[in-house]
DNA sequence: ATAAGTGCTACTAAATTAGTAGCAATGGAG
DNA sequence: CTCCATTGCTACTAATTTAGTAGCACTTAT
């Protein structure tokens, strides 16, 4: 792990991370954005910028705790920055969130089939 | 949330889940899928079945309760099942995953980046 | 029968997340 | 300037999740 500022901790290249002892980078990405909430974050940021009240909003009322540790987590990770309306995704989320997007269909099939 | 089993709780359609009041798939899929490890054991089952304490060695020796634990939840989201070799994707699982692999080359760019 | 491997439960400790309250800073409106 | 609303965020406690270790019941091979 590596630290940033005060107490923000990001998987990093070659450590051992949960799920790798190599720390493969899938796994590392997997440790980052399987944290609660972080997928949502991204997700809610892709269609517009928001602030910090709005994701919270967005996000189930996620308690500002919760938020305020992902969203260092996530700039620390180059995936979002602060913009001018609060919070926005970098060139990289945006890149990330490419990759995610299709899951949002894939889920609408898979909901219904359970 | 729907309860199987014992006491497996996966999100279900329509409920309020993390990440979501109106129970979207796509957050009912990030609540499941972003739980500790859970995109890890789809990963490590998609080239191969495993065991169950294959899965524990393959996975940094996760403790075998989160390991149950997940497998019951993957299981009961359809996105697993039991086979003669352990445990493998279902068809579903491997759907989803294929919508992951990508993410392992991206991850790789992207953890140079850092 | 013995031994080795497998799936899994039990239990405790540690870490993460939830939930609530509230403060300092910023930006109007009057 | 003063009042007020909004925003970003910290502090703190409670609840939930995950980590970590030990070991049992069952199957398979010897």
């Amino acid at each position: 792990m590596v630290q940033i500022g005060g107490d923000v901790k990001i998987p990093r290249l070659g450590d051992a991370v949960r799920g790798s002892k190599t720390g493969q980078p899938i796994m590392v990405l997997f440790d980052l954005i399987g944290r609660r909430w972080a997928m949502g974050i991204l997700w809610n940021l892709s269609d517009q910028d928001c602030t910090f009240r709005e994701l919270q909003t967005r996000c189930a009322s996620l308690s500002p705790t919760v938020l305020n540790t992902r969203l260092k987590e996530l700039r620390a990770a180059g995936l979002v920055e602060k913009s001018t309306d609060g919070y926005a995704l970098t060139d990289a989320g945006r890149e990330l969130y490419i990759h995610l997007e299709p899951l949002g269909e894939w889920a609408g099939k898979w909901a219904k089939s359970l």
